[in-house]
DNA sequence: CAACTGACTGACCGAACAGTCAGATAGAGC
DNA sequence: GCTCTATCTGACTGTTCGGTCAGTCAGTTG
C-alpha cells in the first residue's frame, strides 16, 4: 500500500491517515465475505503488514467492525443533511438525499459501507449504531412526509417507502460492479430516477433506458415533468 | 422440534422430513448470523440433538448452505412459472411474481432464502446457484421487456428495474418481524404495489397509506388505476 | 430372543483465528 | 552519537469450530 510508506506527513496525520486506509480495506473485505468471513491477517496482509500491527489503530475486530459502521453512518447522515439544506420539495429532497448517499455507497473510495451483521457487535455498539441509523430513516421518512404534504409525493405509508428504497439502493452492493458497463454515478441517477417515479405525485412518462448513456452533468433534481402535483380522489 | 420425535411415519419419510426442519432451521440461523457466524453446534441445540446426527443428513456445512440456496432459488422459479401460467399483460405478471415471491420469503415457513455469502460455497455450487439465480432474473427481465411492448409497462431498463425490485424484496428480510404490525401478506401487497407503481406506465394516483389495514381478499392484479397506457413523447 | 440396521452420542482431532507480548527497528529530538 | 518513542514483527496462547469415529441405543425383522 503506498498509503503505508510515506513519508512526508508529520507523525500524527500518518496515523490517522492510516487508520483510515485500514478502515476502507477492512469495509471493502467484510462487504465481500462478511464479518465472520474475514481473517484480520487477511486484511492486514492486503496493507502488507502482520496482523499484530493493526492493533496499534484499532483495538479489536469488533470494534474495527463498529468504525466502519460509525462511520458509513455519519456519511449517510450527511447527505441527509446536504439535501435537506439545498432545500426544494419533498421529493427533490428525497431524490437528492437517495442520490448523494449512493453516490457515495458506489464511489471509487468505497464509502465504508457495511450494513449487515450489525449483530456481530457488543450490545452497546449495536445501540449507538442503530441509534444513528433510524436517526437517518426517520430524516428520510420525515422527508416523504413533507413530500405528501406539499403535493409532490403521492400518499402512500412513509415507513415502507423508506424500506423499499433502501432495499433498492443497499442492494446495488451486490451486483454493482466497478469494472461494469454502467458507472457509480450512472447507476444512482437510473436508481433514483426509478425511486422517484414510485412515490411521485406527477411520475414521469419515461424512464432511461440505457444507464451507460446517461449524462451526468445535468441538474441532479428531478423536476416533475408533466404539470401539477394531483391528490388521490 | 416436536417433528424431531415423532412417531407414525415411516423411515424414509421420516428421514426427509426431519432433512427439511434443517434446512429450514439453517437458513434462518444463517440469515439471522451469517453463514461464518453460525456454528452447526448451536442448529443443532435448537433441533435437540448433537452436531454430529446432522452429519446423518447433510455430508457438510458447505452443501448445507448449497442446499438452502438451491431450495429458495427453486421457490422463486416456481413462483415465476406460476405467474407466467396466470397470464394478464406485463405489468400483472410483474406483480404476481413478486407477489408470490415475497409472500413464500415472508411466510410462516420462512422459505429457505438466503441469497449473501454465497462465495462461502465451492466454485462448483457458486455456478450452479448463479445458474437458477440468472434464470430467475432472466425471467423477470423477459417479463418487463414483454411489459414494455403490450404498452403496461413504462420503457426502462429491464435488467435495472429488476435489480431494483429485487433489491427492494429482499431487503424486506432485514426489517420484517412477524410480530409486528404488519403481516407478511400485508407487506407483501404494500411492496409490490409501490413497486408495480414505479414502472406501470398508467402510476396509480394513491398508494396504501397503512399496510396494516389491507384487505388480502382482492384480487391480487393491479388494474390500472387511470385510464390508458401513456407512452413517452 | 437374537441378529441386524440406522439414528445418535460424546469424546476427540487438527486447523483457523483473535488477541498478546517481548523484542527488533527506525526516526525524532537533544 | 545517544535516548526515547511509536510502529511493527514473529512467535505464542486459548478458544472455537468443522469434521470424525467408536460405540450406544431403539426399533425392526424373522
Amino acid at each position: 500500500m503506498s498509503v503505508w510508506k510515506n513519508a512526508v506527513l508529520d507523525a500524527s496525520a500518518q496515523f490517522d491517515r492510516k487508520r483510515e486506509v485500514l478502515l476502507r480495506e477492512a469495509a471493502a473485505s467484510f462487504n465481500r465475505r462478511g464479518y465472520h468471513g474475514t481473517s484480520l491477517a487477511e486484511i492486514a496482509k492486503k496493507l502488507g503488514v502482520t496482523k499484530a500491527a493493526l492493533y496499534t489503530y484499532v483495538p479489536s475486530k469488533e470494534e474495527l467492525l463498529y468504525y466502519c459502521h460509525d462511520s458509513a453512518m455519519d456519511t449517510a447522515i450527511e447527505s441527509l443533511n446536504k439535501a435537506r439544506a439545498s432545500g426544494g420539495n419533498g421529493l427533490q429532497m428525497l431524490g437528492a438525499t437517495l442520490l448523494n448517499y449512493l453516490e457515495m455507497m458506489l464511489g471509487e473510495e468505497g464509502g465504508y459501507v457495511v450494513l449487515l451483521e450489525e449483530n456481530a457487535m457488543k450490545p452497546v455498539h449495536v445501540r449507538a449504531i442503530v441509534k444513528k441509523r433510524d436517526l437517518f430513516e426517520h430524516g428520510l421518512r420525515d422527508i416523504v412526509s413533507a413530500g405528501i404534504a406539499d403535493g409532490s409525493i403521492v400518499p402512500c405509508n412513509p415507513k415502507l417507502a423508506v424500506f423499499m428504497a433502501m432495499g433498492a439502493l443497499n442492494w446495488s452492493r451486490k451486483w454493482y460492479r466497478p469494472s461494469g458497463d454502467w458507472s457509480g454515478p450512472q447507476i444512482a441517477m437510473a436508481l433514483t430516477e426509478v425511486l422517484e417515479r414510485s412515490l411521485s405525485s406527477a411520475p414521469s412518462a419515461t424512464l432511461t433506458v440505457d444507464p451507460a448513456k446517461a449524462r451526468l452533468d445535468e441538474p441532479v433534481t428531478t423536476a416533475p415533468k408533466r404539470k401539477a402535483p394531483r391528490r388521490p380522489a
